[in-house]
DNA sequence: TGTATATATGAACAGATAATCATATAGATA
DNA sequence: TATCTATATGATTATCTGTTCATATATACA
């Protein structure tokens, strides 16, 4: 007496592990707040910055400098890395040092390394 | 005598920064795969099947019913995570059952809930 | 106050991407 | 062998995304 069949035109093969999966599916808001912070780390640029932070704090044109781009995409980037609570940063006089916002970053990085160098 | 300068316009505030930033860069093949995980779980479609097949494996046809998109669409995501080895699958007949492939897929996505779901 | 420096931001454009539709394949069954 | 079922794949298209260029802001300093 479920829906569905009437929500998706494909058959249902394994009706209990279906409902199982609804039971557990993720909200609307992890869903959209998870994969923003996985695609924020899926572009190169985020992923040199957010690496290049884990030691301790840069400057964007530091960041720009050592990843050879432009301060304004770095500033971009970075931007976008400021609004998922990736990274923040703390002024002194004009410039701006960026810093990672807290340990789950650098933990997520590694364990993706992990990850791909697996035999 | 280093070549920053030669390499970008930027100013070069904090050479040493700079310096250690290149010393333990990632190498190009590790941000190219890291990434292109990252960017695979970092689409809708693709993490909620993942975090579908956390407990256990599934057919694309209940994929497709529980997430209510086509086939299709769910057969070309799993060829995606298929190529970065995030999911593999049996056959059963005609059926093609997935599973996540390691235990670091559950890791990522748990990692970043529990960023997400920071105060 | 005026200028210089460091960074941010908006618009625009090129390239990437995910869904769709149509078609192909591979195993099962008659 | 013919056909059915479950899934895969190619082409197309609309949307998204990252960089660039031009411009704006904010602090320091003369």
């Amino acid at each position: 007496m479920t829906d569905n069949q009437d929500l998706c035109q494909s058959r249902v093969i394994h009706e209990e592990k279906i409902a199982r999966a609804r039971r557990r599916a993720l909200g609307a808001q992890d869903v959209d707040c998870v994969t923003r912070t996985f695609k924020a780390m899926g572009d190169p640029t985020r992923l040199k910055i957010l690496w290049a932070l884990e030691p301790g704090e840069m400057c964007v044109c530091d960041i720009a400098a050592h990843l050879e781009v432009t301060e304004s995409a770095v500033s971009h980037q970075l931007r976008i890395l400021r609004h998922l609570d990736l990274v923040s940063n703390r002024r002194q006089g004009t410039i701006l040092y960026y810093r990672l916002n807290d340990r789950h970053v650098s933990q997520l990085i590694d364990l993706a390394l992990e990850h791909v160098r697996e035999p």
